[in-house]
DNA sequence: AACGCGTTCAACCGCAGGAGA
DNA sequence: TTCTCCTGCGGTTGAACGCGT
């Protein structure tokens, strides 16, 4: 049992590392419960995983991020907001692990991102030519105290369908919003603003359109 | 030198989902 | 269908480190 207080926590030592490296090398990576038994270390599958895929693999690059690497951060997670091995697969040699703390200790401070999270709330007239968006944004701080409202008639926008459960909406030229249908709740990757929808409808694209709207007050 | 405090990042945790028996 | 095992994900934790006093 994973869990339980028979495996090895903490730093892993040169040892461990030459350990899981050779057997690697020899038996391959996955079934990594297995790697850890038959490799003799006193560690669990899942931390022999991460060891492999964040800091042993050779496709893991090490070192600084360049300019470059970090624009494609920003501009992926404007796009993609917290989904980091997606963001992770579109940087050569870096794991989705290493762009998460990049982004929480550097870019989010560099870019002003906050961490608290802002409530817009948003009804809407449904497939009219030119569909009404009511919001109230409410601060985390205190949900209780809408901090502004604006009533703003939409503008139809791009829509990027990215697949039937993460679809991505863009808002403006520079705000993106991803979409989570079980809850109807719509976020903002990169400004921490999530925006809930009071129902749902069918099918996707029409919904979407209904609630592209221009919001220039974030 | 010693201490306190903030920052960084490797590693852990809990959960979800897929595969296969 | 149910169960177990495995993998992958995002959020969180805490040891190590750096820096100021």
């Amino acid at each position: 049992m994973e869990g339980r207080n028979e495996y090895k926590k903490g730093l892993w030592t040169e040892e461990e590392d030459r350990i899981l490296m050779d057997y690697i090398r020899v038996h391959g990576k996955g079934k990594w419960n297995r790697i850890a038994k038959m490799a003799g270390l006193k560690r669990g599958g899942k931390s022999c995983r991460l060891r492999w895929i964040n800091y042993l693999s050779p496709s893991v690059k090490r070192g600084g991020f360049s300019e470059e690497e970090e624009d494609l951060i920003i501009r992926l997670h404007n796009l993609l907001g917290n989904r980091w091995s997606l963001i992770a697969g579109r940087v050569p040699g870096r794991t989705d692990n290493q762009v998460k703390n990049h982004w929480n200790t550097h870019l989010s401070k560099r870019l002003g991102i906050k961490k608290g999270k802002t409530k817009v709330s948003v009804s809407t007239h449904l497939f009219s030519r030119e569909p009404v968006a009511n919001c109230i944004v409410h601060s985390e701080s205190n949900p209780e105290i809408p901090t502004s409202s604006c009533n703003r008639k939409s503008t139809a926008l791009e829509t990027i369908m990215e697949d039937k459960s993460h679809s991505v909406f863009s808002f403006t030229s520079t705000q993106e919003v991803m979409m989570d249908d079980n809850n109807s709740s719509y976020w903002f990757s990169n400004s921490d603003l999530s925006l809930y929808a009071p129902y749902l409808v069918e099918p996707l694209d029409e919904y979407a359109h209904a609630l592209d709207f221009v919001w220039d007050g974030l």
